[in-house]
DNA sequence: TATAATGTTTGAAC
DNA sequence: AGTTCAAACATTAT
């Protein structure tokens, strides 16, 4: 269900219990819930996809990886993960990886791979993928260790913008591709969360999910793409596939 | 109704 | 030892 934007916004629904004890925790989550009692959120934050429940000494990571949901002051029926009663309302997760984690997240965590992080630093992005030149787009654009946060809704969107062909090569890249590339990303990331937040994301998909091109009408490809398998939705006629490694460095350096 | 899907981790098999 | 890959988790929209 979830990309980093999406994860942001569950963040900021979940601030009213910063500060607040814990009067109360239940739910199936393989952690020591008990211990959970009685202790008083420091803060929410966020990494990628991951929530971070925050107290002295040690942090709750919630991933909702792709059937996780939560209720602010809601139940739903069926069994809960984690739920945490406060005075002023509760936190409920169902389907989610919950794990405890001793320690600060500071400790854990680069902030300047985030895309939604105010940490974000897109050189540390151009960094790993001059490293990658033999990995393919579509795979790259959903390492989290690139750019956390960015998920296969993002992936094909982005491809679909700068009408890259999703087996492209990163390799094949020139530097400037690069790092159009990288804003490009970041921008949709934080498009997505204020489209999200107005309720109308699904409005501008315009390869994701689509039946035809938007842009040339012919249908779009389906295809499950890269090492990560997943699906990508590209157009075979606007997204350009490049996978020539680029060798200028090498030919000047020969015919100097 | 069957299928696929905004995701990640683990562990077996090469 | 490094990689690949299926399995596991489990709901919901279409």
């Amino acid at each position: 269900m979830p990309e980093g934007p999406s994860i942001v916004i569950l963040k900021e629904e979940a601030q009213i219990f910063e500060g607040k004890k814990v009067l109360s925790a239940i739910g199936n989550a393989k952690i020591d819930i008990e211990s959970l009692k009685g202790k008083t959120v420091i803060e929410f934050k966020t990494w990628g996809k991951q929530l971070l429940i925050c107290f002295n000494g040690f942090y709750i990571r919630v991933h909702l990886l792709l059937f996780g949901s939560y209720r602010i002051n809601e139940k739903r029926d069926m069994p809960v993960r984690l739920s945490l009663k406060f005075k002023n309302g509760e936190l409920n997760f169902y389907n989610a990886s919950v794990q405890l984690v001793m320690g600060k997240p500071e400790d854990n965590y680069d902030w300047e791979l985030d895309t939604m992080s105010d940490e974000w630093n897109s050189e540390r992005a151009f960094q790993s993928l001059q490293k990658m030149d033999k990995a393919m787009i579509c795979d790259v654009l959903v390492n989290q260790d690139v750019f956390a946060g960015s998920g296969n809704i993002v992936k094909n969107e982005v491809l679909f913008i700068i009408r890259t062909h999703p087996e492209s090569l990163i390799g094949a890249l020139s530097v400037k591709e690069k790092k159009d590339l990288i804003k490009i990303l970041h921008k949709y990331c934080l498009d997505f969360y204020h489209w999200k937040k107005a309720f109308e994301f699904k409005l501008h998909w315009q390869i994701y999910k689509q039946r035809i091109c938007p842009r040339c009408k012919i249908p779009v490809t389906v295809k499950k793409t890269g090492l990560s398998n997943r699906k990508s939705h590209f157009c075979t006629s606007c997204q350009e596939l490049k996978i020539k490694q680029k060798r200028a460095r090498q030919r000047q350096a020969t015919e100097a």
